[in-house]
DNA sequence: GCCCTTATGCTATAGTATTGCAATAGGAGA
DNA sequence: TCTCCTATTGCAATACTATAGCATAAGGGC
């Protein structure tokens, strides 16, 4: 049986190749009708994200753009990243040093990670998932959120099954 | 009128130095009674960031150290802060890549943290603050929490008076 | 005194990210 | 088409953050 038959809810199963293509597509839309432009290697950068479906940092990615025959000064690598996480197709993962893939882009939206330590997958929330839920009252915090980092490190699901 | 006399409720109004003395103490105290070696360079660490009352980087405070004539090596910021941040008196703040005193140590506790991007202050909340809330249910989440990386990004009260 | 553990000294190097400036490409408007 | 403007890329250097490895020293228990 493949890995992509196993899964749990939240690191859910699903053929990255597929999910990748699909991404890609709707961010190729999503650049058309915004005026955006996803280059090449900014295109590039996304596919080998999401192909990879967990946290890169900024010189593995450059290791992968050197391989896909591109230059690999740090610069490519993060240029493209810094469009990808300000359109919201990519996240940075604070606590890794490292950048993800978003699956729902285009909305600038501030999503809490859960990273597992022992598998390393890294899944995003949305306000769909169940489960997990931040209220914050500006007023009486006396603080006035523009961004929040959210980022749960832990045991997905099935690392907690095989231990 | 000193700035000290002004402030909000979270960021709320002290005298460093008294502030600062007052949590050594405790730390000492808090050492002694655990077996704890609080060293001069580990206690340095600490009242610079307790005096200093905002994020410093490591090489900030490399500098800081320097000046008040101990060794400039990385390692002996980093060392003295692995072991703050270990034991609760101290920690880091992703974000940034920088860390803070923490007031009330000991505590194998995981704030939360504001930062103000206009004056740079950085708030630690505890569980008596109110405003602030976070809900996981581990089971319907399918993931197990161990530790938590919460960091609200914005403006504190003060500096969105003045904008 | 001896052993063990923890902390420090020291050097080097790994890993992450940005700056500055020149060159180029592609679209908007004359 | 030509020109201007803006966004992107090429390129080199450098800044910033953090850890590794191994030798030495300090302190506590027996």
């Amino acid at each position: 049986m493949s890995a992509s038959k196993l899964g749990t809810i939240a690191f859910k199963q699903h053929d990255h190749q597929v999910c990748a293509e699909t991404t890609l597509k709707n961010a190729e839309d999503y650049c058309r009708i915004n005026n955006l432009k996803l280059t090449s290697t900014r295109r590039k950068v996304l596919e080998l994200l999401l192909v990879a479906h967990r946290a890169l940092g900024a010189y593995s990615l450059l290791d992968l753009l050197k391989e896909a025959g591109f230059r690999s000064q740090p610069t490519v690598a993060y240029r493209a990243l810094d469009f990808l996480v300000k359109h919201g197709f990519a996240h940075k993962i604070k606590s890794l040093n490292a950048f993800i893939a978003c699956t729902h882009p285009g909305l600038n939206h501030s999503p809490a990670f859960m990273i597992c330590r022992q598998c390393e997958m890294v899944a995003e929330t949305n306000p769909e998932v169940p489960g997990f839920n931040v209220l914050v009252d500006e007023r009486s915090l006396g603080f006035k959120v523009e961004q929040t980092v959210i980022e749960l490190q832990g045991l997905c699901h099935s690392c907690t099954e095989i231990t």
